[in-house]
RNA sequence: GGUGCCUUAGCUCAGUUGGUAGAGCAAUGGACUGAAAAUCCAUGUGUCCCUGGUUCGAUUCCUGGAGGCACCA
């Protein structure tokens, strides 16, 4: 029964997350689920680094492209999603691979989020229009006011943050602290997580190199064909948003490369800081061999099964 | 070859009437529970080109040198 083994594959962007994706599913005749909050749409593909198709055809990918910029999508679905989909895949899988850059997401498929009632966006676009007309400050008050523990507990000179638990607070009618580390359900698989590293040099130096391949791809074409809905959420991504100040003539196609390279390198700062808080990571330097990488899961699975 | 100007943080530069220095950008550290490739917080990292001199004290003034730029030959 607890013979299901979910290994999770992080790391920061550019550095070869997908190539050893590729050769555990093949070694481990596993599936593989992406955990990319950019790698949902299928309108953007050269600027999220989607695996090609040639990639795709070694091993079932998951969450890849299934979905357009257009649908609303969140954390939250995701990880009831993506446990549905687990719970499928383990019936015929014992082995199943997840690669993901986005941390949260990364967190809610393997820790679990707490329950949030659904809440109406139209909520969120008001406090949006509060926010601009009125501060951030007003809407601080407006929380200590409401839950004072939640504006205690978060930053609040973060207006995401500060929206959020403000329309918990409204559309629920009970506080967002009210709802929150409350016990998770534990997962009905064991995991093994493994990160990839790299000198921060190296990692910058592939950054660079992939912007230049994504420029060469048509990253402008792509860009082009989804500019009219540049407001959209999913559309908040680096590399698009500069490609966009370019067409609306802020910047020069030079400058929106560099920024697309600066932004992509803070990104993957944070995901640094990010993934090196778990300390149950097990780390690999990107030239590794893969087959160190077998060697350890193989154990890991021994133990895990007997 | 001559004359003038320049050399200070990773980059572009400011500054100290002599008491070892600070902006912008870049960078770095961090936070993160349904926007997360989002959003937010914090941080100055330095042989002040080298050498000798004057001085209690030189990055600052003076001598010599090196490199760069401009103009004149």
């Amino acid at each position: 029964m607890k013979s299901k083994q979910l290994i999770t594959i992080v790391g920061p962007t550019a550095i070869g997350k997908t190539s050893l994706s590729l050769k555990l599913a093949e070694r481990f005749n596993a599936p593989i689920l992406s955990c990319d909050s950019r790698q949902f749409y299928k309108e953007t593909r050269i600027g999220t680094a989607v695996p090609s198709e040639e990639e795709q055809s070694h091993a079932p990918h998951y969450f890849i492209q299934d979905r357009s910029i257009f649908d609303d999508y969140n954390v939250g679905q995701f990880e009831r999603d993506a446990l549905k989909k687990l719970d499928e895949l383990f019936k015929t899988h014992d082995v199943i691979i997840m690669v993901g850059g986005s941390g949260l997401y990364v967190d809610a498929v393997l820790k679990g989020l707490d329950y949030f009632p659904e809440i109406s966006p139209k909520i969120r676009e008001q406090l949006n229009k509060d926010i601009e007309s009125n501060g951030l400050f007003s809407l601080q008050e407006k929380l200590k006011n409401l839950d004072p523990e939640t504006y205690n507990s978060i930053a609040v000179e973060n207006p995401h943050r500060v929206i959020r638990a403000l329309e918990v607070c409204i559309g629920s009618g009970k506080t967002y602290s009210s709802f929150k580390n409350k016990p998770k359900e534990a997962r009905n698989f064991n995991s093994i997580k493994i990160g990839i590293k790299a000198d921060r040099e190296i990692i910058y130096n592939r950054i660079n190199q992939r912007v230049d391949n994504m420029i060469k791809e048509g990253l402008l074409e792509e860009a082009k064909a989804v500019y009219p809905h540049k407001k959209v959420n999913a559309l908040q991504t680096v590399g698009y948003r500069e490609i966009f100040s370019y067409f609306d003539g802020d910047y020069t196609l030079e400058f929106a490369v560099s920024e697309i390279k600066k932004n992509t390198r803070r990104f993957a700062k944070r995901q640094i800081t990010w993934f090196k808080k778990d300390p149950k990571t097990i780390w690999f330097d990107y030239l590794v061999n893969p087959k160190i990488i077998f060697e350890t899961v193989q154990e890991i699975l021994k133990i895990n099964k007997y």
